[in-house]
DNA sequence: ACCGTACAATTTGGACCCGAACGATTGCGT
DNA sequence: ACGCAATCGTTCGGGTCCAAATTGTACGGT
């Protein structure tokens, strides 16, 4: 197994770094491949089927979002996709520059905007899905349909701990102290 | 096997979609949750114990290899680090900056820059990576050591399978044709 | 000594990314 | 009727990200 050697020497360099302090090895593993795995798989699908379409691996999930949701609100859409309501209105508005993508007005909320696929985007998808899955298929290849279930339940663990219990674990590490803001990012005007 | 099925309402709606074209679901789950996974566990780390440093996660894995490997060329801390080494350039810039990494010229090949973590990037490390191996610990407390393992391995094999039957499958699926350049990034000048 | 090829890091351009600040709109409480 | 806090999408600042273009060094063959 020649990727699995370099992380375990890593592993292993990392707490001889750290003199006695005892290391959850195991868990550091599954960490460092699942943020390897989605590096891996991203840059393939970005290099395969989506580059031809001239598609980001972004734009492509948030199509797939209002593809799959039909008509939906932003704020659906950003949290489905799994990016920032900040991100999201860059991104529509390219896809909506390249006739993907239409919004509309909420007609009963004034502060809701509404994202939904032109014919256009609809066509896109209805086309590039199916060799998008199929290249989900390759990637996973090496693994029978069973394992891909225990990957998948595994993987769905950590994201729920993440959702359900992270805020509190946050807040109990910083003990109540401001949580500290961001070097980058906007300031208060004056 | 316990906990099935909670994504499957998206791919329900997407099959549907497609009409009668079959899907591999199980792949389709892989892939979907190492992404929601990998942003989940990320953005945990960054709100938690990179935040107070003021680090991104790029820049803690970055300082990471060249603290784990100690003095390296730049492509071998690009390559760890999962980033071109053009992003490289700009994130050891930033960490130049802020006086915890320092950059050397390679005594034989005058091609080479070396990058080496100075007095105060070394001590940061050690402050920070057990709350960082804790945190990793916190994201997979849903999953046995065992089970951390077997999900280890099996992102291994999706990892693999990319590296190297990646590049083949990519040529196989363009047929020989042009790799499509990218809409973004750098033109041809004239 | 001079080529030309190979390979190194850097620069550059467009897109993405977060989260704080902001302006607009809502709806609740008075 | 009238604030006024909550919540929406957008703007903005600093930074990441890739890959093509560029610049610079190394080294073989002549």
């Amino acid at each position: 197994m020649p990727g699995h050697r370099s992380i375990t020497e890593a592993e292993k360099l990392a707490e001889a770094k750290l003199g006695g302090i005892p290391l959850r090895h195991d868990q550091m593993a599954v960490v460092a491949n699942i943020y390897r795995a989605a590096s891996a798989v991203r840059q393939h699908l970005e290099n395969s089927v989506l580059r031809g379409v001239d598609l980001t691996w972004t734009a492509f999930v948030v199509l797939w979002v209002i593809w799959v949701w039909g008509e939906s609100e932003t704020r659906h859409v950003a949290e489905e996709a799994g990016i920032s309501k900040g991100t999201l209105t860059g991104v529509a508005r390219t896809l909506e520059r390249r006739g993907l993508v239409q919004r509309a007005d909420h007609p009963a909320d004034g502060r809701l905007v509404l994202l939904s696929l032109t014919d256009q985007g609809e066509e896109l998808m209805r086309r590039v899905f199916p060799a998008f899955n199929e290249e989900e298929a390759f990637v996973t290849g090496q693994l029978s349909d069973e394992q891909c279930g225990i990957v998948a339940a595994g993987l769905r663990q950590v994201v729920l701990q993440v959702e359900e219990n992270g805020e509190t674990r946050r807040q109990a590490l910083l003990g109540g102290a401001a949580p500290a803001p961001r070097r980058s990012g906007r300031r208060r005007k004056a």
